[in-house]
DNA sequence: TATGAATGAGGGTTCATTCAT
DNA sequence: AATGAATGAACCCTCATTCAT
């Protein structure tokens, strides 16, 4: 039985696979504005111009969609598009990463997904511990490998350069991203990004910069 | 007949309290492993061996419940109890305030209410600001002084002694505190503990500390 | 055993009736607004400046609060004070009953209270019933007997003189009651009154009045 | 597969209309039996055979269905359906109006709805005014018109038609509509509604007729 | 596939009533 | 007699989910 238009009939994977996109597009800004147990699946319908059964035609049930939303916010918050090839003078490079990583922090996206995951955390420990892995963490561990070649090279000396990486993106965030999240102070500009990321440099040079030899 | 204890019949200020406070408890319970919209009354009632009618008798609603919870939890999580004086030597000043932050920050009480607060904050602006203001900026406020007494005695050479604070304290949590809640690892040892402030303090007086002349 | 003093111990009647009264007179205020389902025991209780458990002294249950206030209103509202006796005019007669019954009943107590009883009388008809009976069917008789007496004094000829008594007062509620009830209009003038008044007593009496031999 | 019948198929306007008016005639017994405060979502649920759910599919809250009940009522109630052109003599009219009149304001469809409608318009002022206005006013208005025809034809002597046609309605009432709402005596017979509106034509037109020149 | 009408369990909240004091 | 703390049923309303179309 031949169709006789293919708007009709079964989608495409096309048409399947943007309406999937238009529905976590709507539950991401739904999810991370009111949190889980605050979004309500009408107004994830509603915010993706779906209706609500097509939600459950894509996802199995909330819990599904929001764990897809997460898993999408891993890949689309930019974590992995720090570069630390870029230059090789370790305090350029420090200072390059750091601003970087502070301000993608401190957005107002940012801020939410960790927001929302950390809150759901204790009741979904691996939607927790996936988003700590494969953004946090994975970004500790390719500035440490950035800090083990410049132990490499010499101009560092660190015994543990994944933990060393963790001590300078915290020192990083002095004064800037916790008073953020709690509404506390306003975004942060990149000046004051800038001046607080210079000090936590010069702290962590201070610290594990081998001396110039001449 | 004498009454064997006083608390069996005056039934006015004291069991008003009494109840408040068995009402508190078990709200706090509910409301910092479920959220606030995770929490229900229905919940918070039998967590506190009450009728849902009584709650409405002591709080006008929940909103209200929450917002004494956090009230409490500010005065109760013990970060009032930090002893900045008991050591004059900046190194173990260092390292003992440190210990007992980062131990008290990584108590499962301590980093559920940071969860809740911090996940209500977009829509509690006030109970953020207020929670970050009397909890984590008043630490950091006494750190900042205690370093600007260094400062002061020709120990440290510190510009911004708040900042400073600041800075030492995230770096006091490298490694710790967000895997903590997010649920990526269990909670820190004292020994991993000891180790991490250990580090934190040396790059802090790698960056601070005024050369001794000798 | 002695009483050490009257006010400590059982309370007179006087002092009995005294906050019976005072609970009626916050029930009234409290039913008239509201109506019987809309009135709540704690708001009363406020009203009544007692607490809510004495309510329960003196009444069984809101049903009997409710009876009472009706019972009280049927006393108080001022429908027994209509004096026939005061002029033998017909003409001046009918005005001045008809002139004090519109403005009786008018009046916002008078209104909420027949709103509120008329309300309830699909529910509680022994309560509309009487109402009803003792002061409406009441008045009506008292003017049907002094409408009598002009029949036996030659002045009118009527047939059935409470039904012609029924007749003039609704008359007279002619463009003036319906509309304020309903909250249509505001409270008629007494100017406005006396002029509806006036003609419902010019058709009475083109009706009903003997012709004079003259 | 031919259907059998279009409505087992369509889901859609024909059907939704379906359900709201099965709703508004579910609610339309629960609200008219125990008014605005007595009747419960719950109740009116069942009476309409949908769920709770379903109500607020079609309505947005109590108070929206309640005014779609009285906005209903006003049209369904008959009173739109006095024929004034039936008859040109104007005894006839009026005591065919006043019998209709009568019978229809004497119906419990209607009593109820006064009652109901009554009670809330302190709270509600503009469904009281709605509902007097579109029903009460209007069906006074069209009597003051048809009066207003006589007083052209020369038939009858009136100054403002528009208030005579309440005073002839009010004195219709008389002995029968205040009794019967509030319970003190059962339904009208018709036999006894003719006498009484016989009654009441007699005394307008002894009021109001012009003298027969013969 | 996509819909939206429909559901019923559960949400927060109120309230008539009771009871120990 | 008078209180007010306590209750639990019921209130209005929301929501995740289902299902016929």
């Amino acid at each position: 039985m031949p169709r006789l238009s293919p708007s009709e009939a079964a989608p495409t994977p096309d048409e399947h696979c943007a309406k999937r996109r238009q529905i976590l597009t709507g539950a991401r800004a739904v999810f991370l504005e009111h949190g889980f147990d605050g979004a309500s699946m009408g107004e994830i319908a509603k915010a993706a111009g779906v209706s609500k059964g097509t939600l459950y035609v894509y996802f199995a049930d909330k819990h599904s969609l929001f764990v897809a939303i997460v898993e999408a916010e891993i890949h689309d918050q930019g974590w992995g598009s720090f570069d630390f090839s870029a230059d090789t003078d370790v305090e350029r490079q420090l200072r390059g990463f750091g601003q970087a990583y502070i301000q993608t922090l401190c957005k107002p996206r940012s801020s939410s997904a960790i927001r929302t995951v950390m809150a759901i955390a204790e009741r979904m420990p691996e939607v927790g511990r996936s988003y700590y892995e494969r953004v946090i963490a994975q970004t500790v561990r390719r500035l440490g490998e950035a800090l083990k070649r410049q132990v490499e090279a010499g101009v560092l000396k660190i015994d543990d350069c994944e933990f060393a990486a963790s001590q300078f993106m915290m020192s990083c965030q002095a004064s800037l991203f916790l008073p953020f999240v709690f509404q506390a102070t306003p975004q942060p500009t990149p000046e004051r990004i800038a001046a607080v990321v210079d000090s936590a440099t010069r702290m962590f040079l201070a610290a594990y910069r081998v001396p110039s030899s001449s």
